[in-house]
DNA sequence: TTGATTTGACCAAA
DNA sequence: TTTGGTCAAATCAA
């Protein structure tokens, strides 16, 4: 940002666009009238997902607006998919940081499925069991540690976020589990870890971890988490920025309904 | 030069 | 009238 900007015009009106005409963006209208997505929906298909890392979600977003909201300590960042021009994709998502913790949990709450059939963007993070049917097993994808100068050049990372991540020394892994949407009790004592065996085959630094850490909880009790440190172990030899893992097993198994997610970030 | 981000303005729902 | 979602000019950055 510069120091002293000189103040920004801003449009005082459209005089000469009638309403209803032309769309967002020039483009022409994509469903229907253009000034219907200026409308507040209550019936639009909309779905929540809690994450750390919102940024990553295997999708290029575009974001298109920044705001303030009433009683919210952290303003809400508006994206909407990038191809909605060419492809005529109207997903589109809201990240709102909920919390101050260290990673900060967001809430993502995304609008319409993608239409564009794009490939899979590799992210440092991903997400698994969010709160439509999963695949399968939990896919974990994530940067290097060190020597990640590969920029990341699909999803489009706030650049402070970015920095944070190549910037802070030592990795962690962190998994939690979501209660919030469905379970009405947990099904086993926080003081209980993980299972962390069927993890082995496809993520050898928690294997030979041979004490799990101690869960921790947010304010509302509906999320486990777990953190790992992992700055003993040589993430390097075994992964590169954009790497996925497979879990193929079942080490979720055990968990009620909700999401579980797991993220390997860089940590202090 | 081009495309993405920032951010105040605009506008409709609540 | 307030609030929140979107627009779009200005700005940034590759």
């Amino acid at each position: 940002m510069n120091m002293a900007s000189p103040p920004r015009l801003k449009r005082k009106q459209q005089p000469s666009q009638p309403c209803g005409q032309g769309g967002v963006f020039g483009l022409s209208p994509l469903e229907s009238a253009p000034r219907d997505s200026r409308k507040r929906r209550k019936d639009k298909h909309t779905w929540i997902k809690h994450t750390l890392t919102p940024y990553f979600d295997g999708h290029l977003w575009r974001k298109y607006g920044q705001k303030v909201i009433k009683d919210a300590p952290y303003p809400r960042l508006y994206f909407r998919c990038s191809y909605r021009e060419d492809r005529r994709c109207l997903a589109s998502k809201l990240v709102q940081q909920v919390n101050h913790d260290d990673p900060p949990l967001y809430e993502v709450t995304y609008t319409y499925e993608h239409t564009c059939n794009a490939a899979p963007v590799p992210a440092p993070d991903v997400e698994a069991g969010d709160d439509r049917p999963a695949s399968g097993g939990l896919v974990l994808s994530f940067g290097s540690s060190s020597g990640a100068d590969r920029h990341h050049h699909d999803t489009r990372v706030p650049k402070q976020e970015w920095q944070q991540y190549h910037q802070s020394p030592s990795p962690f892994l962190t998994m939690n589990l979501d209660y919030s949407n469905g379970s009405h009790q947990h099904a086993f004592p926080s003081s209980v870890p993980p299972p962390t065996t069927s993890w082995s085959q496809s993520f050898p630094i928690v294997e030979s971890s041979s004490a799990s850490p101690t869960p921790w909880t947010d304010d509302d009790d509906d999320i486990l988490t777990w953190d790992w440190d992992l700055s003993a172990y040589d993430l390097d030899d075994h992964f590169q920025l954009g790497d996925h893992v497979q879990f193929s097993g079942s080490p979720f198994s055990w968990k009620p309904d909700g999401n579980a997610l797991a993220n390997l970030g860089m940590g202090n």
